[in-house]
DNA sequence: ACATGCTACCTTGTTATGCAAGGTACTGTG
DNA sequence: CACAGTACCTTGCATAACAAGGTAGCATGT
């Protein structure tokens, strides 16, 4: 039960992180996102993520359109606005070095 | 302002993380931690080390003891639990697993 | 003896995130 | 026209990092 919530709080912002990187190249809605987060073993509630697609579109960074589907309602497909992209850039630095840090405390534990 | 925002929010977690690395074959009291981390890039100030330390140690992962220092007054040394210690290979398989889990997402992306 | 500064430990209030639970509305089917 | 399925959204809770502020031990200088 400890290690279970440090390992949900450690996917705190990396979550945004996926979700920004999979709308780089392609237009996607919420299921779609939730399945292809699920096929990388990120499980994650429609709860999490349409509070989530709200902030990052009413910041400016995603847009969508609405389009309609063969089984039912229709649907919001995000995408990167130009904001996004370069904030995209600014996570894969950030995710850089998050990784170089801990990496070098790992390295510095076994050898120090 | 944003994107700072999310990149802060990429560090839950992985703190606990990296404190519970450092603790692995030393005893650290708070001010060496936040040196250690700073080393490191991961700027963290002592309020938010102190509740940590507090949290780790009333559920029994880490342990410390009192140790008196040349100049000024007592300092708390801290070391892992025996339970400790298979906290931080439960947390070291977490790290992993997410790692993993944003690179196939990455790539997924370039590829799909 | 005492004032001052430094170090170390700790607490409180704020903010933000992920999640569970619950709710609304559109679409197709029998 | 009821019903099931899909899609979107909101509310309340727990937790973590942080800023700011507080207490107390220790050394130094007068």
């Amino acid at each position: 039960m400890d290690a279970k919530n440090t390992i949900s709080q450690m996917r705190r912002g990396i979550l945004e992180f996926c979700i920004v990187s999979l709308l780089a190249d392609q237009e996607i809605y919420t299921a779609e996102l939730i399945s292809r987060l699920k096929a990388a073993n990120l499980i994650v509630t429609d709860g999490t993520l349409y509070p989530l697609l709200n902030r990052l579109q009413k910041t400016e960074l995603l847009q969508y359109r609405w389009e309609e589907s063969d089984s039912g309602p229709p649907r919001k497909y995000y995408s990167l606005t130009e904001a996004g992209a370069d904030y995209l850039q600014a996570l894969e630095t950030a995710w850089q070095d998050i990784t170089e840090s801990v990496h070098s405390i790992l390295r510095g534990n076994n050898s120090e």
